[in-house]
DNA sequence: TTGCCAAGTGTCATTGACTGCCATACTCTG
DNA sequence: CAGAGTATGGCAGTCAATGACACTTGGCAA
């Protein structure tokens, strides 16, 4: 994901694993310009997400938001380039936490089996990190509003359809294939954001469901693939 | 596809085949309400297409667009319910095609098989439909707009992960089974449109390709999928 | 400490996509 | 032709997003 940008995704712990006592908070090795920027970023996501959970996406102005954290419109446009964007950095997020999962997995793993094990490791990492005022991690709340909101469903899907370029590319190396003629590794890209939406709608729909629910329906749905594509179902 | 979207989808042919003299315009036996008012969308139509191609969807304002037929900007949002809706409006005529043909696919086909069968189809017909000035079929051109314009491909993607609630219903019914509990005409809608996407992707990059090589290119993404997913590549 | 440069922010004006409201014009039906 | 119903236009207003410019602040070096 080396994404670059306007508002940069959310810094990585590895990003800078230098400084000594990169402790609890993390900010604290940092200068004070970098350290206002984070807080600002942070305190617009998190305002933000509490207004899009309380009235919903579309009927949250940006400058709700904006008033809530006291700074300009304007300034909210140069953290993100647009309101969708910044829901979408949670997924960026998630998707740097799967390629980081991926690249980890063991060559001896198959493709397909390998981005299943790095997707359950990636969600199970990220939902299991506590948020530090709400306690519980924001990302199922996350994917229950993108799914729920046409608007960033829209631009989640095309955000994965990008990120299939760089699963593809990895699936790719690790097989020692190349991924400009060889059609398997968006194949498998493809398959497995496809399954991922699907598993999120019937995620959402019941809204009881942990995550753990959410990765047993995602390994159901991959499961169920091959027979779907071939023969009768009866 | 039974969408009551504002402006309602193209009127198929089929709609109302029972007046005598549905001849060459097929407008001769409306009244002149609804005479005008295909006009108008026809109008429109064309006009956006023309003006997207020439400058790009992003940079053409309504406001051109309703100029070059001279009806009102408010009244644009009449015939559609926003900007992209009105390229959509050709996604929804290429599902409603899909659906027809798929309903005629004989019930001895694996539903896989089937769907692709029924793509095949839907999109021959549709690219050989000529079409009255251009005398050239629209789909092609439309396909590569939406894939080379981000908001247009998020639109998209989002529609057809919308169609994949009817087509797991029509498989499932095929199949006898019930789409609530079983997940496999699940699995095959998505990954179906997964694996379109990534055609398309393929397919306008290279900006030479027919609709046949597409259907080509498809197939060949169909087959390599199941090899895709299990085990090594190698 | 001082002073400079760059980065971050605010203000203002503007564009473009929409939406609601109401007045007007047209079409259809009896 | 009259009245009901529908299509359209005009207008005001909201909201997202962007460019231009001025101002403030932090980092750094003399």
């Amino acid at each position: 994901m080396q994404q670059v940008s306007v508002a940069g995704s959310t810094e990585s712990p590895a990003a800078e694993p230098l400084n000594a006592q990169a402790a609890s908070d993390g900010l604290a090795d940092l200068q004070r310009r970098e350290r206002k920027k984070r807080q600002t970023r942070h305190a617009l996501l998190r305002a933000a997400l509490a207004l899009f959970m309380d009235k919903g996406y579309d009927h949250t102005a940006v400058r709700e938001i904006t008033d809530a954290v006291d700074i300009s419109e304007r300034t909210f446009f140069r953290y993100f380039a647009n309101k969708e964007d910044l829901v979408l950095s949670f997924a960026r997020d998630i998707t740097s936490e799967l390629m980081r999962e991926l690249a980890a997995r063991p060559g001896a793993e198959p493709p397909f089996t390998a981005l299943r094990a790095a997707f359950r490791a990636a969600v199970t990492t990220l939902a299991a990190e506590r948020d530090a005022e709400a306690g519980e991690s924001v990302y199922p709340s996350i994917i229950r509003l993108i799914d729920s909101t046409p608007a960033l469903m829209a631009a989640h899907m095309r955000y994965t359809h990008e990120c299939d370029e760089e699963i593809a590319k990895v699936l790719a190396e690790r097989e020692g294939i190349d991924p400009a003629t060889d059609r398997r590794p968006w194949c498998a890209a493809a398959v497995f954001d496809s399954l991922l939406h699907v598993t999120c709608r019937e995620w959402q729909e019941e809204d009881s469901g942990t995550v753990e629910d959410m990765l047993v329906t995602f390994d159901s749905y991959c499961e169920h693939t091959a027979g779907a594509l071939s023969g009768h179902w009866t």
